[in-house]
DNA sequence: ACTTACGGTAAGTATTACCTTACGCGATGG
DNA sequence: CCATCGCGTAAGGTAATACTTACCGTAAGT
């Protein structure tokens, strides 16, 4: 299972700026502009973060007047949730083979 | 809360290679040489890759003769997971709380 | 109607970071 | 003991990308 679309989001949260968007959106739902006051960059650089996390399934807009109000979007979160949860099992079961393999091995 | 681990651990699955890798090694625990020739980069690549993940905590390595065997790290998974799991709860809860507001204005 | 506020896009620059080749060290095998 | 294998690190080139300024369209307020 190649997950592209797990892919987008894993590599939209790959950069510092977007994880500090991202994070901010999950405290509540903020404009473009209000993003760009929280972050040290500009609001144009906050515009093209958005676009990528959008892309990646990551957060929604809804326009209110001028305004563009972003925040998180559930299915792009549980896209990634479902992903690691995979790895995280077989990790775990591997790992618990693995140990009781050793108290065999060393009695 | 920030988690500097979790920021390392997704900065760290924000590359498609090292992405790569990590999904190999959920199917089975691999040397360096073994992973080189699932992946289109060298060698000394695959191992630049595998220290970042290292650091990040999302997987170990044990020596077995001169061979050094990669595996997942459960416990940097959990992080990761634990981490999106707030913002999974977040997102769905106020994405809720938006659709009853809706329905309260446009009865 | 004019001005102000909000935001997306374009173009250009600079930093980041990914990859390669070269090298050295420890372990294995003949 | 010498050759080979496996791996990590260093140095350097190059491609990706994150940021800035400039510009334009749209919505709201006076």
């Amino acid at each position: 299972m190649v997950t592209n679309s797990n892919s987008l989001a894993l590599g939209a949260l790959g950069d510092p700026t977007r994880r500090a968007i991202f994070e901010h959106l999950g405290e509540r739902p903020l404009a473009v502009v209000d993003l760009a006051a929280l972050v040290p960059v500009s609001r144009p650089a906050v515009s093209q973060h958005l676009k990528v996390l959008r892309e990646a399934g990551l957060v929604r807009d809804v326009r209110v007047g001028s305004r563009h109000v972003y925040s998180l979007d559930p299915d792009g979160i549980a896209g990634l949730r479902d992903y690691l949860d995979r790895f995280w099992n077989t990790a775990l079961h591997s790992f618990k083979a693995r140990v009781e393999q050793q108290r065999e091995e060393t009695p």
